[in-house]
DNA sequence: AAGTCGTTCAACCGCTTTGTC
DNA sequence: AGACAAAGCGGTTGAACGACT
């Protein structure tokens, strides 16, 4: 009665694939189409099993996936959905057309988590890794597996010590990327700076997820999830029982992202510097499914990360030091 | 030149979810 | 409702490669 396992089989081949194979899978996918995996291999004369079949053509062979380097704002995008979703990769990928969850988690795990890590923040939450004295790594939702692979994995150790080496960020990447205004600074303040990013990081993540689930709804008439569109208006934003706490007028501004954030992220780092543990649980309404007007999505989702990461008026208060 | 080490990423593994009968 | 197959998903592995000694 037992359930037959689906690669186990005698002379099935593993590993890389080769040139051959591919063919035969491109060519047999091109004339039957894809689906029913189990027996593509034996039609498709392949020595593989068919889920090995299914994952070479959805990560490497269908014609319409993106491979090679990752745009900055497709860097953002990730950072921003993870942020909100955490090793949710499937949802994240949805959001990056052509590019593949395996590609995107590789990516993460690669390069983006050590930025992070480089940047002093926890890649599991996002927050300073300085103002996490103990583990207290969330233990709800998605973000507890990923414990485990934080602490098994020997590229994501450790900082020195508290310290923020906020000074390293932009070198830490031959990419030339415009994280001037965080590394341009004294590292006195880096930890205040560093909260600020992160709750913004964090808050940012909140916005674009509750946008996302249809839950993000000002007080006034604005539905959701547009953002840019419906905010016609004064708009106060609250999530479920979460009330963001602030008004902003979107149409009353040259710059909406960098006054919304500011009045934001005010609002939010001194809930967070009060707030020890900032509650993640807000950072972690997931829901199964996810139904994305990605016209409306997309540009706000880079606009937004752009500004979170990129906007050279990043306020930093040098009488701290 | 040879050995070591670190990094990357394709592929695998095992579990979960979804669909069908 | 339950059993089963197929597909989806996320964590992990290991071969390949480049940098360094």
């Amino acid at each position: 009665m037992s359930r037959k396992p689906c690669c186990v089989g005698e002379g099935l081949k593993k590993g890389a694939w080769t040139t051959e194979e591919d063919k035969k899978l491109i060519s047999y996918i091109h004339e039957h189409g894809e689906g029913g995996w189990r027996d593509i291999p034996q039609k498709a004369g392949l020595k593989r099993c068919g889920k090995s079949c299914r994952l070479r053509w959805a990560n490497y062979l269908k014609p319409d996936i993106k491979r090679g380097e990752f745009s900055y704002e497709e860097e953002q995008i990730i950072i921003m959905l993870h942020a909100s979703r955490g090793n949710k990769w499937s949802v994240i990928a949805r959001h990056l057309p052509k590019r593949t969850d395996n590609e995107i988690k590789n990516y993460w795990n690669t390069n983006l988590k050590k930025r992070l890590i480089d940047q002093g923040l926890d890649p599991l939450t996002h927050k300073p890794l300085a103002s996490t004295h103990e583990p207290a790594t969330p233990k709800t939702s998605e973000f507890q597996d990923d414990s485990n692979s934080e602490s098994m994995s020997p590229k994501s150790l450790p900082l020195s010590s508290g310290s923020c080496n906020i000074l390293e960020i932009s070198n830490s990447d031959e990419t030339p990327r415009n994280y001037g205004s965080l590394s341009s600074k004294e590292s006195n303040s880096t930890s205040e700076l560093l909260n600020k990013v992160a709750t913004r990081a964090a808050s940012m993540g909140n916005i674009i997820s509750a946008s996302m689930e249809g839950t993000l709804i000002p007080s006034t008439t604005l539905s959701p999830p547009c953002l840019n569109d419906g905010l016609s208006e004064t708009s106060h934003f609250q999530m479920d029982e979460f009330d963001i706490g602030m008004n902003f007028d979107f149409n009353n501004s040259e710059h909406d992202f960098s006054q919304f954030m500011e009045e934001f992220s005010n609002n939010a780092a001194e809930e967070a510097d009060n707030i020890i543990g900032y509650d993640q649980d807000l950072l972690l309404s997931d829901v199964s499914s996810t139904s994305v007007d990605e016209d409306g999505m997309m540009p706000n989702i880079i606009s937004w990360s752009n500004y979170l990461l990129d906007d050279s008026d990043f306020s930093y208060d040098t009488n701290q030091d």
